[in-house]
DNA sequence: TAAAATCATTAGATTAAACTAATATTTCTA
DNA sequence: TAGAAATATTAGTTTAATCTAATGATTTTA
């Protein structure tokens, strides 16, 4: 009797701590308390209790007055969040004109709830705007019309310019 | 002094409570905690104390034993969510050929988080595929290729097949 | 180096959201 | 219609996540 793997979910909250802290990690070496609390816009003991659970978790080191560190699982969790993160910030500036600023808002809150496939088809759907000239290239552009002009474009409308039957 | 009318924010499980009961409401007259336990997958004394918090913020109309109403603020939060959902639902079924129940499961989630910017976003997008020719019509068939297959149609590689320069 | 400032923790409270077990009410049905 | 079944509520527990106030530790600086 194999003893099954469950893929263990975390929370959002417990998600945000692990990414702002892989975050902050690639600059200082050292990740302080104050620091992720800035970063969450939460108060310390917030994070300090926060830490608490990620350790019983053995995602994070942390002691006393000290500096914070992922452990490799949890550094393993981090970067999954934030690759969803980045894939569907790249979605939402790139396929759906969204600013950047609303783009990362609603990427921290899509990022922990969204499935695997739907994560999978975004990123195609980003690969394949940019590679496909026509499909591609020209989408977002008569994509960009629409919204400036709340109607189609001249290429949309007529349809058998290019000698369609 | 105008009194400001602070777009109040509702809770996911608020939501999620809200908009199974219009659903409900939709077929049956009377709608009973136990159905809306059945819907949202948690016991009966998880919807008692849901509706407890509910009736406490005005949104539903609740008596001991009785049957369940939402008030018209209520209403208003169940219609506004249930327009989320759709609209999600739709985006991930007809953009991003995502299969019903996926698209089902990913749309109440995202309902809940997403920002009114992204999701008139997400709309428009459906409505140009729908409405557009070249970008639209054939855009969810290459798209689709693209899945299918792993790499580019024809049409995409083929850049000056049709005369231009 | 002693005082001040900053940083962090602890203690304790609050809220939302779920659960189980026990009890109450209502509705079926034999 | 009386008892059984279904339905709903109450009481009490748990967990996650936040907060404030008070205290403790470290670091900065005058």
């Amino acid at each position: 009797m194999v003893e099954q793997e469950m893929p263990v979910k975390y929370t959002p909250s417990m998600e945000d701590y692990l990414e702002a802290i892989a975050n902050l990690g690639e600059r200082t070496k050292a990740v302080r308390v104050s620091q992720i609390g800035q970063v969450l816009d939460v108060k310390m003991p917030s994070v300090t209790s926060a830490l608490k659970r990620l350790s019983d978790k053995e995602l994070v080191r942390h002691e006393r007055y000290g500096y914070v560190e992922l452990t490799s699982k949890g550094e393993e969790v981090a970067n999954e969040t934030i690759r969803r993160h980045k894939a569907l910030s790249r979605f939402f500036t790139e396929a759906l004109s969204i600013d950047k600023k609303t783009a990362e808002e609603d990427a921290c809150k899509i990022e922990h709830v969204i499935s695997p496939l739907s994560l999978d088809r975004v990123i195609k759907f980003v690969e394949f705007i940019r590679a496909c000239p026509q499909g591609g290239a020209n989408f977002p552009k008569r994509y960009q019309y629409y919204l400036d002009h709340g109607e189609l474009p001249e290429e949309c409308l007529e349809r058998s310019l290019r000698g369609r039957k």
